[in-house]
DNA sequence: GTGAAAGCGCTAACAT
DNA sequence: ATGTTAGCGCTTTCAC
């Protein structure tokens, strides 16, 4: 006893345009082909004659066929369906990522998922498990600091789930994209030291980030090259957030000795460090300079512009997918990219003040 | 013959863990009832006695089965797919609105698929109705200009899908989540006014936007009400854009008899004003407040802090997604909410400069 | 309140 | 180079 109607056989209005979707059987059979036909044109493999592969795609194009994802997945094994986790530290770094990633995926055929986690939470690890669990997404791509939570990153090996990574410390990733930081903010260094300042205070990142450890050296580089002695009472443990920048800046600035420039590991850091210089009655860049890294939408939004690191987080968040999709859909072997830093130079800086 | 292995036969490792995701046919088989009945426990559906009910959670809970989402898509003809349509006016409102959204998809076990549209592309409404065709969301989550885009509506009303809306023009919208953006705008004016100021600017939203017709009208409303006569001079057309933002101040701020405060249909245009007023000279709030609306996150993180309209942007995504949801589930009738706003008071307005 | 069986639309394995 | 068939894991329909 048949239960539901074929439309290869009965055709009737199931869909608000009146025609129920075109399936790959319809496909196949206006082709006089087999539906094996029809699925080996849609899925790229070989063994199709031209003259037939260009005949189905004419076919389904005029039958406006459209694969079914939800049949495909089950059939194959596979969700077509990439997991993007993050931290939310800053929603303009994420905006980027997701952006970036989302354009991959979209040349690929493939789905975005979206996971905001709190890898502080207890039960971020098996939150992640649940999802890989339901959802079978074919690779997940990490953003700091979860690229490097020791944890997780052991599930997910368990899990045999492929993960792609944005600046992640070495060995935590073979997958995804990074960035020199330590080279960055050392030439950021440079730069400011060439302006004659020799009092240079830093805000550091979180601890759990690798951008952190990566940003200081590159501090310390900068310092060492320009003879500079490395004054710890100038370095203030910060944790990305616009308020932790506030805080570092309130006691840099509340020194006997402050410092003529800031350098802030993030940009959100580093507008707090403008808007406590402001409320002390400070010139910017004329009493303090402030830097940056990252170079995200807020930096130019600001009163001055804010010299920084441009990171470009767009597409790292490309990259990552892409070499993730290499993988999945073996097309080729992934990496993790080195992609390029730049000074942006904006009215944040200035030279220094003279004593 | 057979072609695949039942695991319900044979165990195989066939996972990185060693052990196979258990189906529901597994948690059956382990409760002593049909697949039915599984079935009819996790999509809590009715007729099952709770002594059943309770038995299944528990095997199912100890086999730590997770219902496969592909299957159950194919099977019941959904996706579990709620789309969120986007043109990327200010990435800070877009990640509140996709965090809201995402937290009500995700408490209905529904998946969450992205799409930023640039809605002055031609093709947009083809390329939303082959993504409906492709994964065949069960609703979709629009927001502004796109929710008052009649080629789109028409298509969508046309493909039979269901869309909730943030602040749609009425009768564009059965379904989603608003505000009254004219009571704000004119509550905002009232509370300007009374602090002395005579001469406001306003700098209005995109055409595309209702929220610009309603932010005006809501200027104009509390001029009105403190007998102010409306100077079309004071009011330029801006775009939603920071940019747009240092454009409209240049040319207020350049009159003759310039005004003392200036009111920005959003954040990102009212730190353009501030940009421009601090790259003048002038002090904020002495010499000139200004007022935005939204209160996005960059309205914190500039200086000084921007007094502007609270709307809850990221509640307004999940109340939206819930409408849409409630529809999709048929548990209930959906509706557009309204939602309450909030003045909030910050450094960038004081009393007007006396003359 | 519960179950049996058909079938959703596709791909995998095996044939030809 | 192309076709045949079983089956992916669930929900639906209908029977009890």
């Amino acid at each position: 006893m048949t239960h539901r109607l074929k439309p290869a056989v009965v055709v009737a209005p199931a869909s608000a345009d009146g025609v129920r979707a075109a399936r790959m059987e319809d496909v196949a059979a206006a082709a006089g082909v087999s539906m094996k036909t029809v699925s080996r044109v849609f899925n790229r493999e070989p063994n199709v004659r031209e003259a037939t592969r260009s005949r189905v795609e004419q076919i389904a194009r005029q039958l406006n066929y459209q694969p079914n994802t939800s049949a495909r997945s089950l059939a194959a094994n596979r969700s077509y369906l990439v997991a993007l986790l993050y931290d939310n530290p800053s929603s303009n770094y994420v905006m980027e990522v997701i952006d970036g990633v989302l354009d991959a995926c979209r040349n690929a055929h493939y789905n975005l998922m979206l996971r905001p986690i709190d890898y502080t939470g207890a039960g971020h690890v098996e939150a992640v498990a649940e999802l890989v669990a339901q959802y079978r997404p074919d690779g997940l791509v990490l953003t700091p600091p979860l690229t490097d939570d020791r944890a997780l990153l052991e599930r997910l090996q368990r899990l045999g789930v492929r993960h792609a990574s944005l600046s992640a410390r070495p060995g935590n990733a073979q997958l995804g994209a990074s960035l020199n930081e330590r080279r960055a903010a050392a030439e950021m260094l440079e730069h400011v030291v060439a302006l004659g300042h020799r009092r240079i205070g830093h805000i550091t990142g979180h601890r759990d980030h690798g951008a952190r450890a990566w940003r200081l050296a590159g501090y310390r580089d900068g310092l060492r090259r320009a003879g500079i002695e490395f004054d710890p009472a100038l370095v203030i443990e910060g944790e990305h957030t616009f308020h932790s920048g506030v805080e570092g800046a309130r006691r840099l600035l509340g020194l006997a000795d402050p410092p003529t420039a800031l350098f802030a590991a993030n940009d959100d850091m580093a507008a707090g460090v403008i808007y406590e210089a402001c409320e002390r009655g400070l010139r910017i860049p004329d009493d303090l300079s402030v830097l940056g890294f990252d170079d995200t939408p807020l930096s130019q939004q600001i009163w001055p512009g804010l010299t920084t690191v441009r990171q470009p987080s767009r597409d790292m968040g490309r990259i990552a997918a892409e070499q993730l999709l290499l993988e999945i859909r073996g097309t080729g072997t992934g990496q993790v990219v080195q992609v390029p830093y730049q000074l942006q130079l904006r009215r944040s800086l200035g030279p220094a003040r003279q004593p």
